[in-house]
DNA sequence: GTTGACTCCGTACCATGCTACGGAGGCTAA
DNA sequence: TTAGCCTCCGTAGCATGGTACGGAGTCAAC
């Protein structure tokens, strides 16, 4: 029985690739059926074996994921990957750097207002209004219901 | 005929509301199903009839909703205004500063890596695999292990 | 050689936040 | 009065990214 001494350096069952990914097995079956991860070919045995090439497309799944890429997306990286349309992957990472920058500016523009209100609403008496729902409400007042 | 003077200090229909607050009339719909909106009481007509106090409510659930609140936190929200519940209040906007703080840096780590690779990619031979994906794809080549 | 966990496969379902559709009736301006 | 929107209501559908289920087969340890 060959066993290999490194972790995941074999060939490996679909629940410990889920596990070394950190993903669920059915996540890992719809990621196939989507088509960011290809089966392995049959081999001798009924059970589908994976090895490390699987891991690093789930890796690179999450990690684009985390940069805003949608699951189609992904898939077009993968599809330009194989084909090498470098220009083609610089524009979507392009486009996606832009977004991010307007998504950033806006989620601190939220945080400052946010932070704001917050320590408001901690400093001022209970009697008055909340801050927080005032603020979101309108311009100056709120719903009289 | 009463008609007022004033943009939307009247009573106004449904769709006239959608247009002043900038979303769809089967929004509104949805809004109100979700408790998100109050219908108004029934005039004399068959038709609902809005006023300055929805349109506030509308502007109320978009500004939460830019705040990264959801629906059904939205909901809460409203609800906790109405019992004056400001304690409750400031815990769930503390919360969403918090995720706001996180969600930020994440972006921002994101995007300096992203534009890194992509000054990377924009200045490499071409004959030399792709800067971004090859990034996306590990730390540093495969990863066994 | 049996137990018990794991796998395969198809299909159905989940939450979120809408969006569309169809038919009946209401409202309004010419 | 009649054309032509508008409204109401229920229900169905969409996109995204999964998650769950059930029954049958497989594999490996004891």
């Amino acid at each position: 029985m060959v066993r290999s001494q490194h972790a995941l350096a074999g060939n490996i069952t679909i629940a410990k690739l889920a596990k070394a990914a950190g993903v669920g097995v059915e996540t890992i079956r719809y990621y196939q059926r989507e088509g960011l991860l290809e089966e392995p070919p049959p081999g001798p045995g009924a059970y589908r074996l994976y090895d490390a090439s699987h891991l690093e497309r789930l890796r690179f799944v999450r990690r684009a994921k985390l940069a805003g890429f949608s699951l189609r997306e992904i898939v077009e990286l993968v599809r330009l990957d194989r084909t090498s349309e470098r220009e083609r992957v610089r524009e979507l990472a392009s486009g996606k750097l832009t977004a991010l920058a307007k998504q950033i500016d806006e989620l601190r523009e939220t945080h400052a207002a946010l932070s704001h209100l917050v320590h408001l609403c901690e400093s001022e008496k209970p009697e008055a209004d909340c801050p927080i729902i005032e603020s979101l409400g309108g311009d100056t007042k709120v719903q009289e219901q």
